[in-house]
DNA sequence: CCTACTAAG
DNA sequence: CTTATTAGG
């Protein structure tokens, strides 16, 4: 079996002092994705920065407390590799990855973006970079005999049941027609990539993954579905399960997102 | 009697959740000056902006955040002025006037500074703008049959009994020579000012009236005597009771410094 | 609303 | 250490 978690921390640093770490110590996960880590490595007291039992991977932002990936692993990766290529974006703390046995699992961090600022137009730039990036990427994973699994907050809710008021947002970035059907290449034919979580769960409504800390919408469970585990199709298949941990384990939120696992056969 | 104090508030919002309502409601002086409001008065709840019996008046500074300097007084002024007549500092939030009875009282906070910087630099140019000022106030006042209170924030500790470790702390802004020889200027001769909690405790060591937030100052008394109350001497031979609330009477420290009140005769 | 940053104290 | 700011989310 092959457990991995993926969740944005909002803030590693604030996360550590609400429950994090008491989190992490009652996850049975092979590999923890992290993104907004917001923090440099030594920023981050030695628990939190290298839990013990883990191997840690760190690719922050060149601007200090922005962004920043992150991936915890149990068994040493055979490599790690941050950026995927880009110029504008592999200093940006938004793509780490590493080879593990017969999988290379990715911490990815796709931008906010905010409809009508520039900001969206980073967030586009980046969807149009990354996509070559992934059919590439599967592409050389099948030459070499890999599976993939891009995890992390991709900033996007695919389709309806992905959030709670889709009407209301269909003009906010993260439900703008143009990023639902870029989400939809991702997991179309040519690029391939398969939505675990969905493929698991085809009916229901979210699980939601991201409930903003504005107004009392975690209460009301206005959440969206933001954070994804992204598959080649050969590892989606042996998906046995996998949820959202809604209520953290111990007790407090810790995060605006909450963490989302799947477990894979072997 | 009159009864006068004054505060710097550290941040009046901030204050205002940790007591200081709390601490005017249990009040009883006839005028409460304030320094350090960091605040426009539309960013103030109308119950801390203009408590119930108070009269209240604002110096924000045009920086958000920034200084600020405000009045309370239980009768109505007859007059209200801010700034001293200089370009530089009339807008910055430091210095605000009020004509009662008899007597006019300001609310100053003079510019912290910090030795070597330009942030001393401006501190000595509102020095030298504020002493002819002080001067011009007395005569005007003395013209007028009124005395003359100007409270608040000096950022100057006088004499080695206004600190408690003088030797180590004689090239840091706040206890220089020449800060020290300027506020000597305001109770000399030419000036004419009293300062009137010296005046009542010649002999005693402070009272002090700011600990720094940094380190434990407070809990090992490592403060300083920077909050006056300067008094021209005819009121100042008024004086009958002046005194530091180095314990807040509820509770909890709301500012890192502790309101000074004098008790004049009529 | 929350987490960072930075300036100021 | 604490108060604000701003940017980003």
């Amino acid at each position: 079996m092959l457990t991995v978690t993926t969740v944005n921390v909002n803030g590693l640093r604030a996360a550590a002092k609400k429950g994090y770490l008491e989190w992490l110590a009652g996850s049975a996960a092979d590999v923890v994705c992290l993104q907004e880590v917001r923090a440099e490595e030594d920023q981050l007291p030695e628990a939190v920065r290298a839990p013990a039992g883990w191997h840690a991977f760190y690719a922050p932002a060149a601007a200090r407390g922005r962004a920043g990936v992150a991936l915890l692993t149990r068994q040493a990766p055979e490599a790690v590799r941050i950026g995927f290529g880009s110029a504008e974006f592999d200093g940006s703390g938004r793509y780490l990855e590493a080879d593990l046995p017969g999988v290379t699992v990715a911490s990815l961090y796709l931008p906010s973006g905010e409809a009508g600022t520039p900001r969206q137009d980073e967030k586009e730039r980046f969807m149009a970079a990354f996509l070559p990036y992934l059919t590439a990427l599967r592409a050389r994973a099948a030459a070499d005999g890999r599976e993939v699994l891009v995890c992390g907050d991709w900033n996007i809710a695919h389709r309806e049941a992905d959030l709670k008021n889709w009407r209301a947002n269909q003009t906010r970035a993260g439900f703008l027609p143009e990023e639902r059907a870029w989400l939809g290449e991702v997991f179309g034919d040519a690029c391939g990539y398969t939505d675990v979580v969905r493929a698991l769960h085809p009916e229901q409504t979210g699980p939601y993954t991201w409930w903003s800390y504005r107004g009392r919408a975690f209460d009301n469970d206005a959440g969206w579905r933001i954070d994804y585990q992204v598959a080649t199709p050969g590892l989606a298949k042996r998906a046995v399960k996998a949820y959202v941990e809604r209520a953290a384990s111990h007790g407090e939120r810790w995060s605006d997102h909450a963490p989302v696992t799947a477990v894979f056969d072997r």
